[in-house]
DNA sequence: CCACATAATGGTCAAAAAGACCACTTATGA
DNA sequence: TCATAAGTGGTCTTTTTGACCATTATGTGG
């Protein structure tokens, strides 16, 4: 997986006031990229090296282009951040108050993402201080309204995780029930049983086996399953709603 | 309550591009403002009277001033157009492509409102095509991408009140379980059993009963309620979701 | 004054889902 | 071989859902 971090544009940042050719001026796109690892679930952060908040944390960001969608440029953003395409992404709302930056009116239009593991592998091993996976639980102080925003955020991902099933694109292709268990509980910060998460799961009939095990696991090894988007679509047509 | 509909600025309208003192340039507010009169889920439509768009019907909106959020914006619109204030408004969220209006670029960020019967009375009776209540479910051909708009606005309002109790806000202060019960199927477009209905409101103990019958009804008089939002927070406290 | 229509209200009952808990299986490292 | 960690299957009770029937209250029209 393609990574750019080191040629993140960090001049079309939105923490710098200044904006770049083609920009509109006083509208920026933020983005709240999720992750998950090791159990617990992360937020790539940005620090700023240069211009007037040079040290501060920040969610990533950048200026909206005039011939660029604003879904567009949310994923130019991302991409240009980390190199990754295709990526589950969607708007979360737009912030407007009228200080939210100071000596300028600035309204930003804020996304948020979701990404798998085995697409961030490289970013994680980035020890620079400019791009970091924090842990949501664990951060404060970010410029501007940004603690607000990734509130925002991790408020409407815990809601929509429940009731849609978008929380496979924060696992690898291939996962196991227990992971999958791990992931809900890390994020809406419950404990679940584990045979009856087991058997919601396979009730639904939403999980595909991939007829594969895990490999070098210091037990019994888990199926392996995937999930698939047609047999998703499927199901709500008939009128199924992913319920946890 | 007050109305002032004839002295909606008609001028600041999204639909027409010439921006005011003091708008933003590129940025739009529009609102979907949902009302419930007899049975059917309403929206405030207006129909522009000048212009380039004249005679085209459109919803109601206008530009954001440097000087007020954006969430103060949408309530200054809708307080043009209606008189109303205080009413419950909630951002859908930013429309951005680079073609939703021709020759210029204008993103413009939606919210839709809920208005009760009791408040939009005297708007209801204005026969005038500037601005008119239609049914949801029979609109089309509206200016710019407010199909789409609309159709989004729809979609959230459907999700959010079977999971957030802001239906009430469509209805009058006080309302027999029937008239609750009428709204969301009206909603939700589906058919409720009544004591099923019934019993499942009264279980999550939110609504007041306050004291008072129906007046002057040919049958058995029903009990009003009212919603109480001091009540549903102590409940969300302790951990209450509310559900259909 | 008496049926009648309409809606409120109360009750039952079976099916389905949720939740708690126990028991056993399987693969690996010590 | 044994302890361990995780997978897997099962049971049981409680809750919730949904369908349906019965009764009660209130104004209307004959």
């Amino acid at each position: 997986m393609n990574n750019r971090v080191e040629e993140a544009p960090l001049t079309f940042i939105s923490g710098e006031i200044r904006t770049g050719p083609g920009a509109m001026q006083n509208l920026s796109i933020d983005c709240v990229i999720f992750g998950f690892h090791q159990g617990r679930l992360k937020v790539l952060c940005v620090k700023y090296a240069i211009g007037p908040h040079a040290g501060c944390w920040a969610l990533p960001g950048g200026w909206l282009h005039n011939a660029e969608s604003i879904d567009g440029s949310a994923a130019r953003h991302l991409r240009d951040l980390t190199g990754l395409e295709d990526i589950y992404m969607e708007q979360l709302q737009a912030f407007g108050s009228v200080d939210r930056v100071p000596d300028s009116r600035i309204v930003t239009i804020a996304y948020y993402a979701l990404v798998r593991p085995e697409d961030y592998e490289l970013i994680i091993g980035y020890t620079t201080t400019d791009v970091q996976w924090r842990d949501v639980d664990n951060i404060s102080g970010l410029i501007f309204d940004h603690d607000e925003i990734l509130r925002c955020a991790l408020q409407s991902l815990r809601h929509k995780v429940r009731h849609e099933p978008i929380g496979f694109n924060l696992l690898p292709k291939k996962f196991t029930l227990l992971q999958l268990q791990e992931l809900y509980e890390a994020i809406l910060n419950v404990k679940l049983d584990k045979p009856n998460f087991r058997r919601k799961m396979s009730k639904m009939k939403l999980l595909v086996p991939c007829g594969e095990k895990q490999q070098h696991v210091a037990h019994r090894a888990a199926e392996l399953y995937r999930f698939d988007e047609a047999i998703y679509q499927r199901l709500c047509e008939q009128g199924f709603t992913f319920e946890v």
